[in-house]
RNA sequence: GGCGGCGUGGCCAAGUGGUAAGGCAAAGGUCUGCAAAACCUUGAUCACCGGUUCGAAUCCGGUCGCCGCCUCCA
C-alpha cells in the first residue's frame, strides 16, 4: 500500500504519484509578516512539517518554498501605527516568524523567498495575462478578468452565479465582474510602490505565490498547502492566474489544506479578538505538547487549543517521554551478562517490532492519519513499560538487546512526526555555561557525576532509614531540574529542565 | 440564499459494511518508607427515526443540533 492523501480539488484521498520520480515538490503559503503568528497559523506550520517528515521517511527528495509576504495592506496599516517602515515592520516579524518555527522545531524550507524580490517575476505574468486578454487596466489598477477564465471556482467547487459577492463587502465599481481580483495596485502617497508599466504600485496578493511557485517549482509541482481558509480565494485565483497565464494544467497536482484551530470552541479570528500567540503558548507548554495536540486529530479536522486540551496534550507527551525515560537508564545501567539469547517472550516482542512499525506506516500512508499512527505508538509504550516492568523481576540477558530495539523504534517513529527530537544546537548556544566551562581546572568533575555522588549519598541514607536526608536530596534535586525516582532496584535520573509553569 | 463539514464512553479522538484504536480523567489492585513512574483490572452499540443488507457507527432517506466557507485570515 502506497501512501494516499486527500485532494482538495477532486474531494478524494488519491494515490501520490509525483511529477518526477522519487521527488516531492511542495509549496506551503507563508506569512504575511505584520504580526507575531498565532497557534492557527502555527498548527498550520506543524501539518506540513510532519507532512513533509513522513515524505523524506518514505524516501522521497522533498523541495520545499515558503512565502513571505512582506508588502501588503495590513503590514503598511502597521507600519503606519508603530511609525515604521513598512520594510522594517516586515523585517521584524520575519525574524520572529523564524524564531517562533524554530521553537516549534519545524524544519526551514529550502526556499523562502520574499515577494519584494520576486516582483519582476510578478509583473512578467501580469503582462502576459494582460496580453491574453485575462486581464484589464483600470487607473493603473490591474484586474483579472474571472469569467475569462473557464475553470474559476473549480478548487471551492462554487461557480460565479452562486457567489453573492458584494453581500458583505461593497463591490469595486470599476471591476467588470464583482469576483475580479486586483493583480496590481496603483500606489496611493506614502505607499511602498514599484514601477510598472501601468504606473507605480504594489502587487496584488494573489499574484506572488504564483510568480514564486512557478519559478521555483514550475508548472505541474507536487503539493500545495495552507489553511482551509486559503481555499477561496487565494488558492482559487492562484490556480486561474497560473492556469490562465501558461496554458497549462494542472497549476498543482495535490492540495492540501488543514482545518482550523478553534479557542473554546469557537474559530479563532483575529475579528473576533481570541488570538493565542504561538509565542504565548510556548512559555507555557513545551513545543512538543503543542506538536502533539495538533498530532491527536487528523490535520484536516478543528482542534480546540483551549488550555484543558494543551493540559491533556502534556501528560500525553510525558507519557511518552517516561516510556524514553525508563529505557535509557535501563539501558545505561551497567549489567554482567549479556546474551543474545531470547525467551519465547523476547522473539514475540521483538517481532512485532516490525508489526508497529508497519501499522504506523499504513496509518500515515493513509492521507497523513497522525492520531491514528499515534495510536500505535502509545501501544508501542504500553509494550516496552511492560516488558521493563517484568525485567525488573526477572532479568533476562537479552534484555539489553531487546529494549535497545524498542528504544531505537520507538525514537525513529516519534521522529518521524517530529517529537523527541535531540535538542538543536541553537538552543544549547542559550545555555549560558559556555564561558564558565573554560575556567573549570582540567580534570573538573562533570555534573553527571556529582549527580551520581549525590544520589549514592541518598543511597546511603535510605538504607539507614535516614528519610528525611533522602527526601531532601530528591526535593532539591527535582528544584534543580532533575527528577530522581526509586525503582525496585535502584534510582534512575534524568535532567528534565524547570519547570516553568505559569 | 448557495456550498461544505460535523454529532463515537466523563472529556479529547481514530475507525466509514463484519459486533468499537489511542490519549486524558476516574475507580480498584500490584509495587513502594514516602513520592513519581509503571503494570493489571473496570466502562461506550456510536444524536434520533426509518430503509438497504445475512450483517451498519460505517450505505440511502428524513429529523434535530453544532460549525465552517461564500470578505482579510493558517
Amino acid at each position: 500500500m502506497g501512501l494516499r492523501v486527500y485532494n482538495t480539488m477532486t474531494r478524494r484521498k488519491e494515490d501520490v504519484v509525483p511529477r518526477a520520480e522519487g521527488e516531492v515538490s511542495m509549496y506551503v503559503g507563508g506569512p504575511t509578516v505584520y504580526n507575531y503568528i498565532h497557534v492557527g497559523n502555527g498548527r498550520a506550520y506543524l501539518v506540513f512539517d510532519v507532512i513533509r517528515r513522513y515524505l523524506q521517511y518514505k524516501g522521497y527528495q522533498v523541495y520545499c518554498v515558503q512565502n513571505f509576504t512582506d508588502v501588503d495592506d495590513k503590514i503598511i496599516a502597521r507600519a503606519m501605527e508603530e511609525g515604521k517602515t513598512p520594510e522594517e515592520v516586515a523585517r521584524f516579524y520575519e525574524q520572529a516568524f523564524l524564531e517562533d518555527m524554530r521553537a516549534l522545531r519545524v524544519m526551514p524550507p529550502d526556499v523562502s523567498p520574499r515577494a519584494t524580490e520576486t516582483i519582476p517575476r510578478m509583473l512578467e505574468m501580469i503582462q502576459g495575462l494582460l496580453e491574453k486578454g485575462y486581464a484589464y487596466v483600470v487607473d493603473g489598477d490591474v484586474f483579472f478578468s474571472v469569467e475569462r477564465f473557464p475553470g474559476y471556482g473549480k478548487l471551492s467547487r462554487r461557480t460565479l452565479e452562486e457567489m453573492r459577492a458584494g453581500e458583505r463587502v461593497e463591490v469595486d465599481e470599476r471591476k467588470r465582474h464583482p469576483m475580479d481580483f486586483a493583480l496590481w495596485k496603483s500606489a496611493k502617497p506614502g505607499e511602498p510602490a514599484w514601477d510598472s508599466p501601468w504606473g507605480k504600485g504594489r502587487p496584488g496578493w494573489h499574484i506572488e505565490c504564483s510568480a514564486m511557485s512557478l519559478h521555483y517549482l514550475g508548472m505541474g509541482f507536487d503539493i500545495h498547502g495552507g489553511g482551509q481558509d486559503l481555499i477561496f480565494p487565494h488558492h482559487e485565483n492562484e490556480i486561474a492566474q497560473s492556469e490562465a497565464y501558461t496554458g497549462q494544467e494542472p497549476f498543482v497536482r495535490y492540495w492540501i489544506h488543514n482545518g482550523f484551530v478553534n479557542i473554546r470552541e469557537e474559530k479563532m479570528s483575529k475579528s473576533l479578538g481570541n488570538i493565542v500567540l504561538v509565542r504565548e503558548i510556548l512559555k507555557k507548554y513545551p513545543p512538543d505538547a503543542v506538536r502533539m495536540l495538533t498530532l491527536q486529530t487528523h490535520y484536516r479536522s478543528p482542534i480546540d487549543f483551549g488550555p484543558e486540551a494543551l493540559e491533556e496534550a502534556q501528560r500525553a507527551l510525558e507519557r511518552l517521554e517516561n516510556c524514553l525515560f525508563a529505557l535509557d537508564s535501563f539501558l545505561a545501567k551497567p549489567t554482567t551478562r549479556v546474551a543474545p539469547v531470547r525467551t519465547q517472550r523476547e522473539v514475540e516482542l521483538s517481532d512485532s517490532f516490525f508489526d508497529f512499525e508497519r501499522r504506523f506506516e499504513e496509518a500515515m500512508d493513509d492521507d497523513f492519519n497522525t492520531a491514528k499512527a499515534m495510536g500505535v505508538i502509545f501501544e508501542l509504550v504500553k509494550e516496552l513499560n511492560a516488558y521493563l516492568a517484568e525485567q525488573e523481576r526477572f532479568p533476562t540477558p537479552a534484555a539489553p538487546i531487546i529494549a535497545g530495539l524498542g528504544r531505537d523504534l520507538l525514537l525513529k517513529l516519534c521522529r518521524v512526526l517530529g517529537l523527541l527530537q535531540p535538542p538543536e544546537e541553537a538552543e544549547e548556544e542559550c545555555l549560558p555555561a559556555e564561558e564558565g566551562e573554560e575556567k573549570k581546572p582540567a580534570g573538573f568533575p562533570a555534573a553527571e557525576d556529582l549527580v551520581e555522588l549525590l544520589l549514592e549519598v541518598r543511597a546511603l541514607a535510605r538504607r539507614k532509614k535516614e528519610y528525611e536526608t533522602a527526601d531532601f536530596i530528591r526535593s532539591r534535586l527535582g528544584e534543580m531540574g532533575i527528577r530522581v525516582d526509586d525503582l525496585r532496584e535502584g534510582q534512575r535520573w534524568k535532567y528534565v529542565g524547570r519547570q516553568e509553569r505559569d
